[in-house]
DNA sequence: CTGATACTGAACCATCTGGTTCAGTATTGC
DNA sequence: GCAATACTGAACCAGATGGTTCAGTATCAG
């Protein structure tokens, strides 16, 4: 039925790791190359990178080189998916909940 | 302003595991002990135990010890903080995506 | 052409993570 | 009281993760 499970995967797993987060919330604003994207972490290129190919594969970022630049930008209604499950969750938790109190 | 970062943080650490994610998935069933837990998933009780005190760290699970038994839940609208963070970055992306079209 | 810029790939490293086993402790049922 | 049950804490371990440096390659500016 629901099988968007495997990107779910990768989602959580992103989502995990608070530089990454950080960059999500940079590219809320607009487009950044990695080199905009490492500097305010001071970080190199290098490990600024393989965040960003991690959020490729969980579909949350997308990229575009252009010339010597790498462009990265939000991917739009990436977090759908997730958000849903974790609405769904709560729905449950708050079922269990008042089940909680009639026994 | 929104300071419920530090839980946020937990929040997503705790979901990145699968086995977590199924465990939060169980007990929106219905409250469960640890052995009840880890025998699906074919893991030692001590196993078992440190997924839910992650849980529990991240504020998604409490737990209550009953005699030799600890009984698990869900903790009702804990996942709305991430919820929230979530559907704003989606905001932002489709923002950005808008803004792509007028340069 | 030359040098600087922007990134990339490979190799490496320390630390964190998800799991285990083993030896307890506390409760419960007979 | 005794044995089985349900969990717990400590110690350990293999593999994943988040980072680095270094040696490239490709593009751009002068």
């Amino acid at each position: 039925m629901v099988q968007y499970q495997a990107t779910v995967d990768h989602a959580f797993a992103a989502l995990a790791d608070p530089t990454r987060r950080a960059v999500l919330e940079r590219l809320g604003a607009g487009s950044a190359t990695i080199s905009e994207l490492a500097e305010p972490f001071a970080m190199s290129l290098t490990g600024m990178r393989k965040h960003i190919r991690l959020l490729e594969e969980a579909e949350l970022v997308t990229t575009e080189k252009v010339g010597r630049v790498r462009r990265c930008m939000l991917v739009p209604y990436a977090f759908e998916g997730i958000s849903t499950w974790l609405q769904r969750l709560d729905r449950f938790a708050q079922v269990v909940e008042r089940t909680k109190g009639a026994p």
